[in-house]
RNA sequence: GCCCGGGUGGCGGAAUAGGUAGACGCAAGGGACUUAAAAUCCCUCGCCCGUAUCGGGCGUGCCGGUUCGACUCCGGCCCCGGGCACCA
């Protein structure tokens, strides 16, 4: 064993016999029971951030902790590698974005394997890669088989003068980043994945979820948004007519106007024969896309001269055109009730508009005040024609019975959920195998046929390469006439390769089909771990994905992730920290300063996994301190000679060494239950240096006396050795075992060391702390009360008052009341 | 704007089921060792008061409530962070 603690040599001869052993490498085993965790691949941004080492080393924490629990651990790892970055880095520094992407990755596999996570690196995948990307492909041309793909018409960030889409990021104050030109909406087809078939069994499979956090439920429950409520029918002329969503029917008798999308046809019709209304939507159209900025704008709305006939009272409703009315939302066309909706009210009054109160708080009385805001509580319907006098709910049904029975109406389930769009106007991505025949119309490309590979050699020379100017790319043959034909230059949004990854890591090397029976071993994962970021997004079109595979037959599970912990992100300066921002930490200079056992037990110790961590560069030396510490006490006890640590000796301790072996196997409960199953890695730490401490102060050269002190540094080697492997595999080595650390089982509590004779506990009088007492463990609560009330202190507090009540929480508090 | 979180010493955080607020660590100050430095070890460390190893008062973003007892539960507010469908 070295004198000091050096871990710039350690680390790399511990792994290199890691790596020699294979001993990370999974095969599926039915004896065994296996443990699948992962962790959300990064994308290959260049460098490892702090955010990434907090996520890998939970991970890993997780997985060599399962792994001593006796089971079969798959940890693997890869690369979401197709983005935007990539392209800015091609316009940056005229290299293509397949170079960057893989240099990156070679660079970032290093920092990742100098930091010794477990990985099973045969497993590993990059998305960019043709052997990836030709199965979702191949699965993509299945769900246009089976109709749960279609094209539609749907607004994008324009740049007129870059002639090119932009993404939501791209658009800095409504303006393109790089030309600096106002954007505008436009309306392209694209390519939509039907995950509103599926919105009632993502819904329902929430409740299946316990090992989600609640947080993550309930955020993806509300963006599903399911609700019940009426399509109501106004008809404009003979016609047309406007279809609207209400969850309010009740409410039906108080529309006073009726608001559409700038993009609604009903407004652009309008805008033809007024100049008025064609500026306005203009203006509107010089927003961009996102549902963030269109609600935050002031809100402002145009007449549009056209009305609708009231389905019930036959009244002409006017059609204003509003700038907060989405168009991917529902019909985008709202009918608008200013007396019982907040923002329809705000639009009245600032127009002018009629304000009509139809339920009010008290049966039968017509009082309301809404001069100072809508009315949004359910009561009682007056100004309602024959449903005066209902209940809002009652009249909920009664009004909707009417319009079914006028087929002016039916009762329907809605979503806020909207079909998922996949199609980007892009070319760092995977090729949408789609063809576009004259003659034959949408054509995929046949299996034989693929992959679609993405021409990889290109230059960025104008800025923006869209696979528009790749003829060769392009221009093909129509698979079904061979005549000539287009192929579809549009790429998928990453999210797609992102929704199966996890599948694959179960069958990597398969190359000759997307999975195998591999999945039904591996699949679900146990335990995912990422970034709260994800909470709606990725996680729910990954639970989508799950469920088509599951209905092509290609996995069993209706879930794909058991165990979620959504880690909070790594923020410098109180805000996300993000290439784009520029205020990422580069965690190598600590890795090259403190080495890697330091850097993770760093992010583990700092903040509880699910909390955001605020960055600051003190205090990784304390960890450091630590590992040195542990190396010390280590060595100084080995020198004397390692002891075994059996039974015989521990029949008969004394005081002390009792209360050693008591720490020891407190410790082991807390850690065990905070690792295992609260993720409290922070607190486990910490319940680790205190028994160090305690070693430390305990100086016993006797033979029960070293037992106990060899018992305590292999129960904190073992625990530690998830955290801090390399330094935990020398240590565990030196106290005289030959199986490795990372092979030998967790340490178990011994019941009996846990025994205690006496127990303190608090006394208070009125709920204040006045003294703390040592009782008898297992006193009855009269005993305890006797003691408590002859405290020297506490006496001071109810001599002369009368004790109105005494209660008594055994091992905890006493509480005296008196007056 | 809407949805979801968070707010505790100088700092990161602890308090697991409503029962001792501040574990563990960082920073800071004082001391020991040393020619010196590094390393290491010891002591102090929420605020205020007193008769000062002890005792008292106050204290977990703000206001109010429930309870013998509230960082924890309930109602209202303020501030910070994440997401909002083309950043990943």
């Amino acid at each position: 064993m070295q004198d000091s603690y050096n871990p710039h040599k350690l680390e790399p001869l511990v792994q290199q016999e890691w790596e020699q052993q294979r001993t990370f490498e999974t095969v599926e085993d039915e004896k065994q029971e296996k443990f699948y965790c992962l962790s959300m691949f990064p994308y290959p941004s260049g460098h490892l951030h702090m955010g990434h080492v907090r996520n890998y080393t939970i991970g890993d924490v997780i997985s060599r902790y399962q792994r001593m629990r006796g089971k079969n651990v798959m940890q693997p790892m890869g690369w979401d590698a197709f983005g935007l970055p990539a392209e800015n880095a091609a316009i940056r520094n005229r290299v293509p974005p397949a170079k960057w992407t893989y240099g990156n990755i070679d660079y970032m596999r290093a920092q990742l394997k100098r930091l010794g996570f477990a990985y099973d690196w045969s497993r590993e995948l990059a998305t960019c890669d043709p052997e990836y990307y030709r199965w979702e492909q191949w699965f993509f041309t299945k769900l246009y088989e089976k109709g749960l793909v279609y094209r539609k018409k749907a607004m994008v960030n324009w740049d007129p003068v870059d002639q090119t889409v932009l993404a939501n990021e791209q658009v800095i104050e409504g303006h393109g980043w790089r030309s600096g030109a106002r954007i505008e909406r436009k309306e392209v087809t694209q390519w939509f994945l039907k995950i509103t078939a599926y919105a009632e069994e993502l819904l329902k499979d929430l409740g299946q979820l316990d090992g989600w956090p609640e947080q993550v439920k309930t955020m993806q429950a509300n963006w599903i948004g399911r609700s019940e409520g009426v399509e109501v029918i106004f008809d404009v002329d003979s016609q047309q007519a406007l279809n609207v969503f209400t969850t309010r029917p009740d409410t039906l008798f108080g529309v006073t106007y009726i608001a559409v999308a700038p993009e609604h046809d009903l407004a652009v019709h309008a805008s033809k024969s007024s100049a008025e209304i064609a500026v306005f939507l203009q203006e509107c159209a010089k927003t961009r896309v996102s549902e963030a900025e269109i609600s935050t704008l002031e809100k402002r709305g145009i007449d549009t001269g056209l009305y609708a006939t009231h389905p019930l009272t036959q009244e002409k409703i006017p059609i204003w055109v509003a700038n907060f009315v989405l168009i991917e939302y529902g019909s985008g066309a709202v009918m608008s009730v200013p007396a019982h909706d907040q923002r329809d009210w705000e639009f009245a009054e600032k127009f002018g508009l009629p304000i009509k109160p139809v339920v009010f708080p008290e049966q039968g009385s017509v009082c309301v005040d809404i001069s100072q805001g809508a009315f949004l509580e359910r009561g009682w319907l007056q100004n309602s024609g024959q449903f005066d006098g209902m209940s809002s709910d009652r009249a909920f049904d009664a009004i909707a019975d009417e319009l079914e029975h006028r087929n002016k109406g039916q009762r329907q389930v809605n979503y806020r959920l909207r079909d998922w769009g996949i199609s980007r106007q892009r070319y760092w991505g995977c090729p949408i195998p789609i063809i576009n025949c004259d003659r034959c119309g949408v054509v995929p490309v046949p299996e034989q046929d693929l992959p679609v590979c993405l021409p990889e050699d290109v230059d960025f020379e104008n800025a923006v390469l869209p696979l528009k100017s790749l003829p060769g790319f392009y221009e093909v043959k129509c698979p079904e006439c061979h005549g000539a034909a287009t192929r579809e230059t549009d790429t998928f949004d990453t999210f797609f390769e992102s929704s199966w990854y996890f599948a694959r890591y179960c069958c990597a090397d398969n190359d000759a089909s997307m999975l195998d029976d591999r999945v039904r071993y591996w699949m679900p994962v146990d335990q995912y771990v990422g970034g709260i970021e994800h909470a709606v997004l990725h996680l729910l079109y990954a639970r989508f994905f799950n469920k088509l595979m599951r209905d092509a037959g290609l996995c069993a599970n209706d879930e794909p992730f058991i165990n979620l912990l959504t880690q909070g992100m790594v923020l410098k300066d109180g805000t996300k920290m993000s290439k784009s921002k520029g205020n990422t930490v580069d965690p190598q200079n600590l890795i090259d300063k403190y080495g890697a056992d330091t850097v993770r037990l760093f992010v583990m110790f700092a903040a509880p996994p699910a909390h955001n961590l605020e960055w600051s560069d003190s205090a990784v030396e304390g960890s450091y301190r630590f590992i040195n510490k542990l190396w010390r006490l280590t060595k100084s006890h080995a020198e004397q000679g390692v002891t075994c640590s059996d039974g015989k000796l521990f029949e008969c301790l004394n005081g002390d060494q009792a209360s050693l072996r008591r720490k020891i196997h407190e410790t082991i409960q807390k850690v065990t239950d905070g690792v295992g199953r609260r993720y409290a890695f922070n607190t486990a730490i910490a319940a680790n240096m205190e028994l160090v401490n305690e070693v430390i102060g305990f100086d016993d050269p006797s033979p029960p006396g070293r037992a106990v002190c060899q018992e305590a540094l292999e129960a904190v080697v073992l625990m530690l050795a998830p955290i801090l492997p390399h330094v935990c595999h020398i240590l565990w080595q030196r106290l005289g075992h030959e199986v490795p650390v990372n092979s030998a089982a967790w340490p178990d509590v011994d019941a009996r060391a846990l025994i205690k004779d006496m127990v303190e506990m608090v006394v208070q009088v009125n709920g204040k702390k006045r003294a703390t007492i040592q009782v008898p463990t297992g006193m009855g609560s009269d005993g305890i009360e006797h003691i408590a009330q002859h405290n020297e202190n506490v006496v001071r507090f109810i001599e002369n008052r009368k004790i109105v009540k005494v209660i008594v929480v055994p091992g905890r508090v006493v509480n005296i009341v008196v007056n």
